[in-house]
DNA sequence: GGCGGATAGTCAGTGAATTGAGTAGTCAGT
DNA sequence: ACTGACTACTCAATTCACTGACTATCCGCC
């Protein structure tokens, strides 16, 4: 048993503030399509596009997932469409968000919701590292370290463009549109962590040596 | 356009290195149950409960996944189970990891995978912190950030757990199973990240005052 | 004058995640 | 004798996330 027994165990999550009747439950990606249409009007093509930086440094999504969604929040009343026609280039459909859509998306904030979790294959893998090839993990892990440092510069790009010439501390007191300020400040924070990680990590099993593997013929 | 155009933009994701072949493409779930049951025999039950520290602080899972996963992996023979027949209690199944079970491991740790982001509803949330009521943002934040702590502080005791009475440095060099250390170690950074960023970000949304709201009406 | 690439979007399908409800035995209280 | 809590698991259903394959127009390139 060992650890097992410090652990609190599963809990069945008896949040008591939420709606557990028929359907509705987490119903996700709405909510972030609200935010991202927030402050501009965008087509599904530009969402798919942009959906990589306002919402989606922390919920992403592939086009398809966003064409589906938008007619739908269309027929709700969240969002209304409206077709452009343009010359050069196929017509498209542009959303923005609707006094409806704002108080869903109040409605949303106001319920609260289940904490956060990493997610990640990587992880697991460094789970098992005392049973698989070390040399493999390092590999992966430096491929992810190269990876976060480019997503730590674009963040920092970002916040850059965000905040024009005011300092940090100005903008965050003054500026307008801190959301997506703040989440940006999380996601660089959070990319700072996993490159951190990812290093320390790397010199860990290289000074352990031992190309590993399995951990019982470990005697020679 | 404005910042829309400093983002890379949405790449179809051509890594090179993956099976793009016909169901497989992310099959999770068995290689973190694999990954827990790697250093113990486990029931479903057991795994159920337990999948909230050795590999649960980045893979969650309700029990009815695990009951309907450890299954699947035995007829496939990546583990195998074992009726225990006890007394004052149910009989249960209990389940280890196989040789065959440990090769898939392997070729699973070998495969590159999609960097892991965060996906969490209270960034959706903050992101539209410009349009909704500050104040329940506060309040969400405020929850969140005790429950961080209480996760930094599990997460602390386990680590001191597992080190028993050597340091983080030497246990990290000589240890056995660092693998569960190390992403409790992520696990720990995370979440106190997450703690510095809810603090922050309360601090300063309370900084700048009015309860929020539109922001179009926001010169009184 | 055909090819690649960008714009703009649709359709069909699979497996994974989540929810809800139920079964069945043991044990501690009241 | 009944309630509730814990162990141990099962079944059914729904909803999400993601993949892959497709249509169509226009532009510039060589």
């Amino acid at each position: 048993m060992s650890i097992l027994s410090i652990v609190p165990g599963y809990e069945p999550e008896d949040n008591p503030g939420r709606r557990k009747g028929k359907g509705a439950a987490r119903m996700a990606l709405r909510h972030a399509v609200l935010a991202a249409l927030l402050d501009e009007e965008l087509s599904g093509y530009q969402l798919a596009k942009s959906f990589g930086l306002g919402v989606a440094n922390f919920w992403q999504a592939v086009p398809q997932q966003l064409y589906a969604e938008l007619p739908k929040l269309e027929r709700e009343g969240l969002v209304a469409g409206r077709k452009v026609v343009q010359e050069g280039r196929p017509d498209k459909r542009v959303y923005r968000v609707t006094d409806l859509g704002l108080a869903e998306l109040e409605r949303f904030a106001a319920a609260t919701d289940k904490p956060s979790v990493i997610r990640d294959d990587l992880m697991v893998k460094v789970q098992a590292a005392d049973h698989v090839d070390t040399g493999i993990l390092i590999a992966r892990l430096t491929e992810r370290a190269a990876l976060a440092q480019a997503r730590i510069e674009l963040f920092d790009k970002l916040l850059r463009t965000m905040r024009g010439d005011a300092t940090e501390e100005e903008y965050l007191r003054h500026g307008a549109r801190i959301g997506p300020y703040l989440t940006c400040l999380r996601g660089l924070a959070f990319e700072r962590g996993n490159h951190a990680w990812y290093e320390r990590t790397v010199a860990v099993l290289r000074e352990r040596g031992g190309s590993g593997g399995d951990v019982s013929q470990a005697v020679p």
